[in-house]
DNA sequence: CCTTATTTGTGTCTTAGGGACATTATTAAG
DNA sequence: CTTAATAATGTCCCTAAGACACAAATAAGG
């Protein structure tokens, strides 16, 4: 009897003591095949996206509304963390979290940069690796209607606006590289229609640098490039009907050697 | 006695099992102050650098063996895990192990992009913020030489070397960027000591895009940037001899309109 | 001291491609 | 048929890189 409780309770007590202890060098195995991993405290790791749009003739950016802390009710980036699960890298990260607010894939996707400080985030030390994409109004248009916790922001709102976190900042920097980017590539395209005129093309890019351009050296970009083949199809425009343009199948965006001035 | 049995082994069972189920919920509170961070695997974060220089008239990267798992002793990028204690943010890192392996820090420190993805780590799901730097090969001779698993390999070795990770094609990345830039730019001249003549700057330009360039367009590109300045002081170069120049103190790198051609 | 090889520094013409702007072509409205 | 509006194109200008010749300065060798 005093032998069985002492098997009974203590291979209990064991089992409980083995559980415990297993738990406990499972993380440490886990963590630590070589190094210590746990001497080092792994940032927060997030994936938020500046996606942009030509609206009304200017430049837009996507704003969620946030449902959770912190900045809980602030306007902010989409994005979040990575799933591990769901994510083969961040770039499909960057890619669910657009489709989780717009219910499309942009046209454009790139990697900004990676944004990262001690003070950056309330809960320590944090990494949020920035996307930048272009879309068409077209695509989304429907969907963001109809929720209210996602808008189109002009740029020239988001001054005055309250952003979480430094979304603001990021937002600048992301503008100011996809305005570098239109001196010397086509990239404003994957802000129209896949269906587009000239005329279309020269306010998107004139939305997105701030400055006008010459609708000749558009032209000749056009030839220049190969990228773009010319429907058999024109479009009313309130004067001479303009020649439709689209997208080659798979091209290359071309790099121009030179950059539009920028006067 | 039977009484005592169950006091003395429930409470040792009793106590391993509460011991165990605290360690749990302590985990999901620090982790979960308002989300469940719990479900998030956070992903393996680490920041790497591809150091660059020009040596013997040609573009070496500096690479060190590696002395833990995973790839323990494949030569492998300087870097490692944010320490959260030491750095500010994720440059300071990048800094701070480069310093560790040249022993100062570099003249130029860029942010180049993350690397992601399921497997480029054994260990599972794993970020790398890579920088990419430039440094003079005078400021860090005498410390290189003297250890031997720090090592800078010129870029035609790089294809057939074995190469820790994903690093060779990081190693590619970096240098396609570092081409491109050298040519809107005159960030090679962080490759060279603070007082350089322009055959130097030549040879370092041409070491580092793989063509040769014009002397004529460098000298009109030193003229027209303002970024440097003539020092009352001529250097041997076994023909006539040859002007110094220097950066001018604080000078934002220019940024030309034009590229130079890649013939 | 003179010649030659070598590298630096400069002058100048060519070339490529964007800027400016005029002119022509189309379309809709009145 | 005229007018306004936009599209499309032609032409000249301007800037900065490419190409290359040539002068200047230095070291080595005779």
């Amino acid at each position: 009897m005093f032998i069985f409780n002492i098997g009974i309770f203590s291979i209990f007590a064991i089992l409980a003591t083995i559980v415990y202890c297993v738990q406990k060098t499972q993380t440490k195995n886990i963590m630590s095949p070589d190094y210590d991993l746990t001497q080092y405290q792994n940032p927060l790791f997030t994936v938020d996206s500046v996606l942009f749009t030509i609206l009304q003739d200017s430049l837009k950016v996507l704003l969620v509304k946030r449902a959770n802390a912190p900045f809980k009710g602030r306007w902010g980036l989409p994005g979040g963390f990575v799933d591990v699960e769901l994510d083969d890298n961040t770039d499909m990260s960057a890619l669910r979290k657009i489709k989780e607010k717009t219910s499309v894939a942009p046209q454009y996707l790139e990697q900004l940069q990676a944004f990262s400080g001690i003070n950056r985030d309330p809960r320590g030390f944090s990494v949020t690796l920035v996307y930048y994409a272009l879309i068409s109004p077209q695509q989304v248009a429907t969907q963001i209607d109809s929720v209210d916790d996602v808008r189109w922001v002009d740029l020239s709102e988001i001054p005055d606006l309250a952003v979480a976190f430094d979304h603001k900042h990021i937002i600048e920097k992301a503008k100011a590289r996809l305005q570098q980017k239109a001196l010397y590539s086509m990239i404003p395209v994957y802000c129209l229609p896949d269906q587009f005129t000239i005329g279309q093309l020269k306010t998107a890019i004139e939305a997105i640098i701030a400055k006008p351009i010459q609708r000749k050296s558009l032209v000749r970009r056009i030839e220049a490039s190969n990228m773009f083949e010319a429907l058999d199809e024109k479009v009313k425009s309130g004067g001479r009907l303009a020649q439709l343009y689209k997208l080659k199948p798979d091209v290359d965006i071309v790099h121009f050697e030179r950059n539009l001035s920028l006067g």
